[in-house]
Order: C-alpha cells, then structure tokens, then sequence
DNA sequence: TTGATAGGCAAGTGAAAACTTGCCTATCCT
DNA sequence: AGGATAGGCAAGTTTTCACTTGCCTATCAA
C-alpha cells in the first residue's frame, strides 16, 4: 500500500536513515547507528534505529540481506519515484463533471 | 522545510484532498467536506477538514485565495517534484569515505 | 438589519507513533 | 567451550497527531 510508503517517510529520522544509505549503501544497523550518533548528533537507542528500519523495509524503500550474524541494509528508490506522479494532473482547471 | 511536506503527506485524508482538487481545483472548504462525505464516506467534521487544508497549505501543496467570504483552495504540485531527487544517489555502491 | 452562509480560533480528548528498557537468540573468534 | 559481537522480541512510557466541541467573525441576500 502506499499508506505504508508515506508514513516511513514521514520521520525525519528515518529521512536521514535514507541519506545515509543513499551516501553508503549495504550498511549494517550499527553502522547506521554510530552514523547517526556522530554525523546527525542523533541520541537515538540501537532499538529505535532498528524499528525505523523495519517500517522503511515495511515500505519497500530498504531491502536487507544477511550474511552470517550480519544485516546489510540496501536503499530501493523505486517507490519515491511513483510518488508524485499520482497527483501530476492530466488538467486539473477543468472541472471532472465534463468528463464521462 | 521538508519536514512539512513529508508530515503533510502522511495523512491518508489530506492524500485524498489532493486527490479531489486534482480532479477539480478551486474548491471552496465546504465543496471539499461534501466530496469527502460523499464520494469517500470520510466521516469528518468541517474543521477536521479546515486543519487538514492548513497542513496541506503550510507544506506548500495548496494555496489559497480569498474572494468575498469564499475561500478558494488550489493545488501546487511543485514541492512533490523534488521528493525523489533527494534520494537519487549519484553512487551508492561507493564509500563516501574516499571521496574528500 | 436580520438571518443565513462561509470560515476561523482554541481548548480538550483519544489513539497512534516514537522511543526506551530489559531480556533473549545467533554467529564469530580465540 | 566461552566471551564478545550483531541483532531481535516484547513489554511500557511519552509525545505527537487527528478529531471534536463550542463559540466567534465576516460576507452576502432578503
């Protein structure tokens, strides 16, 4: 669903969480957390990150893939690229009445 | 800021409101509560929507014009243009490490 | 000018969402 | 084997957000 897609970008936290993979992709989630620690100055608790993870991959926009006791975290842009096309009017000065 | 564009976006009823002055732009308050009503059977009161407009303006995604004790809301699909950009890496397969 | 229409302001309520704390499992290294 | 590392689950708390209720202002029409 797209609910799913516009709630996950909704916190700005997890906004960065998607510039962060956008600048490194396949990080792992305490990779993501001392980025966030350090770069974004971000007091934010290893479970916090995690569930900001699993509602961006709820939303498609992560995908993860594990390797041994590793999680690596990949960034999927194709869902931000549908966004705004649902509201690119073919007209929207006339009114949908006129049209059967 | 982006942070109203995005929090405006997460709302499935304000999604909608974009949807309806897609449809049909310059609609007054009470045009879009019945268009809720009817066509999308939104339970909401009027000032339910009237908060919903505000966020939506605030963001950017509608702007308003006053005629007479009308108020006439239409839509600016300009902010929705720049979501994706934000997360089209440029590379993300490499390091920023090693890039100074 | 009175009533009806269109909209606005502000405080209060209830539900959802962000975040924490505490404990538990799996993998790796020595 | 055992400690250390990476991650997960499941409460509980706090904050945010959607929505309502009640009243108030402005414009127009009779």
């Amino acid at each position: 669903m797209a609910d799913d897609l516009f709630k996950a970008l909704a916190d700005p936290t997890r906004r960065t969480i998607l510039d962060e993979l956008t600048l490194k992709s396949g990080q792992t989630l305490f990779e993501i957390c001392s980025r966030l620690s350090m770069k974004h100055q971000l007091g934010i608790s290893r479970q916090g990150v995690s569930q900001h993870l699993a509602v961006l991959e709820a939303a498609g926009l992560v995908e993860t893939r594990r390797e041994g006791r590793y999680k690596f975290h990949d960034l999927n842009t194709a869902p931000l690229r549908r966004i705004a096309d649902r509201w690119l009017a073919p007209d929207a000065s006339r009114p949908e009445e006129n049209t059967p």
